[in-house]
DNA sequence: GATGAATGAGATTTCATTCAT
DNA sequence: AATGAATGAAATCTCATTCAT
């Protein structure tokens, strides 16, 4: 989640600032043309380097990709876990990790949307599979936890609902990314709303009470 | 929804019957390699016909995947229209059209996985974005109409709403296809379930009611 | 110089009618398109049968060409030599010999243009060699005698010669091939003086009598 | 009219030095076997390098055959602006143009076979059309300076004399490019000669003086 | 004769990656 | 560290030609 704004290429800029500016770069460049759409080349014009000093920080194309999710997929990881780790409420947690995810978008629109539409469901790369079967595991954790403290029903598969939760979750996401929901503020609080609605308190009116 | 499991290459096939061969075989080796890991050629000899002649019947890789999608997603569009304008309640509906997705997923694995993996959410091609829209104003008409008879609660934006459910679907045929979660008949029945209580009842134990 | 302006398609043209058809539709695409740029399937369409048909005709792409050629080409031959065994003088011959190029053009500037720009000097048919040398021939055939008559120089070379007077024929029409010449009734008078004055008189005011 | 002669790879020869290498090694190729007949892996294996490297230099094919036209058509253009500037006579200025082509023969008939077979009539390239035609203009004002000083007949059209002339000169280039003119050292005098007495004096013995 | 589906050799072009400087 | 010229595998697409019907 660095700052990507700021991409004015320095001429002093150190070998570690070097490595952020392409991944920035790689950033912006997936976000616009998608992984397959991008060249190597374009990625370091955007970054105002040689392309061949892409080879000297990372190993391949697909590395890049691969860096950007890790880097910061491990970032969001460990503020679920801050969150699953407090000791709210199951459902204020659940409400604390959607809202993690959706301002992510607000603050950096392009990273979000490597993430959803590139790493996602290519199968790009073996690695990021752990990785992102934990972000489930937290959220089914929480859900667990909601089961065990009695503000969840027990009769759900707290496994199969975490992927309901989490895909709500990115298909809001997966709307403002493709440009098919309308964004702004006032529609991203308003989606957290609905979404916490729905997976908290369900459609129906009549709470099903059995 | 043709059966594809038929795939010998009946020399007597007519001229449409190559094209069918043609698209059964795109399904199966983009469900297999991706669609950007599928070579033209690698359809072709799947279909057991020359590349060439994929070229006689689509003017290109992309019309294929294209022709895939639409074909197949207006069958979907259909039934999705069959269960809206039945004459069930609201959750009823939702309830149908959760199960002609998961079950398409039965019966057609390798369709689902190119649905979900190479069209959701890929910009691959301007005029599915219509199409896929129709799916989600499905959805959210029945939702709509759900509030209007007042089993649906009101204070929902069921817009949003349409996308949540959709969602969660989409994940939990994600997970399928990326063999992230269990298959198998009884799965399937353990999804449809958990997915419809989520999205109908929330995961709230004692109904929010205030 | 077969009338090409009829082409509308005879339902029951007889066997020689659809060779016909395809040789003229032929030329007429490839004074569209050039040879390179005429696809087999192209000619076929304006002649209004199948591509499959004009195999049946003719061995392959080449030979349409080569036929275009030698069929046009060995009328014109004929032309040129009626002229030169005419009575006529030999600047009346090459007046005659102009005319006859020149008011094909006219007459089916498709044709020319294919001559031209395809046959002439495209090394694409060996065949076409010795014809193309036999209008030279009978050009060399008349300034030669026209040396003998002794109202031609004979400080010249015959041969030579004939080509220059061809050249200067062919510019002209490939002038009007390209579309960077004037076209229209009175320009091919004027071009037909103009050409017959510079290869007769010369450029010289002041005739070079020595 | 760089000297081609010297093919070998220099490794160490500098970036714009392999520019030189495929355009030189395109014009051998080009002249050997016709545009059409060349393939991008033919050229570059004459020039030594990858196939690839064309690439670096040139966006595509057509663009090696317009740039080898350009540049050296340019570097033709120019001295024959410089004959045309000198303070000879007309008629000398005619000599001098027509040697400037004819010579360029003996030095590079590569190039000229290049020029005649594949730029000359062919509708490659758009942007030739102009330089080809600033030939033509040269051509046309010496004939036109030469009506002016009393030297050149005024009774002919100067457009189309030009045309002629410059028809006369790519005659006899193509004769040797397709190998049915004689070459040699005393040929290519001879039709300096032939081609001068021809534009000059005309055919005619008894000039035609009314 | 006539059709057009089917074939497959072949050509251009792209672009990730390497490496000499 | 940094550059960008150089490489070459690989992929899409074209189209002349064949041939079963």
């Amino acid at each position: 989640m660095t700052d990507r704004s700021i991409a004015r290429v320095d001429r002093h800029a150190s070998a570690e600032e070097k490595r952020r500016l392409i991944l920035d770069a790689a950033v912006r460049v997936f976000a616009r043309n998608g992984f397959h759409g991008s060249r190597v080349g374009d990625i370091a014009e955007e970054a105002g380097v040689a392309h061949g000093l892409l080879y000297h920080y990372f190993s391949s194309k697909d590395e890049v990709l691969e860096t950007v999710f890790r880097e910061n997929w491990s970032e969001l990881l460990q503020r679920f876990g801050q969150v699953a780790a407090s000791d709210e409420p199951a459902d204020e947690k659940l409400l604390g990790i959607v809202k993690i995810l959706l301002r992510t978008w607000r603050n950096d629109p392009d990273l979000v949307t490597v993430m959803v539409r590139e790493v996602g469901r290519s199968a790009h790369l073996a690695s990021q599979v752990d990785d992102i079967g934990k972000g489930f595991a937290v959220i089914q954790q929480v859900i667990e936890q909601g089961q065990a403290e009695g503000v969840f029903r027990e009769d759900l598969d707290a496994r199969l609902a975490s992927w309901v939760v989490y895909g709500g979750l990115e298909e809001i996401l997966t709307g403002w990314v493709m440009g098919r929901l309308p964004d702004g503020d006032e529609e991203v609080a308003r989606a957290e709303r609905t979404l916490v609605d729905v997976v908290h308190g369900g459609l129906a009116r009549t709470p099903v009470v059995s």
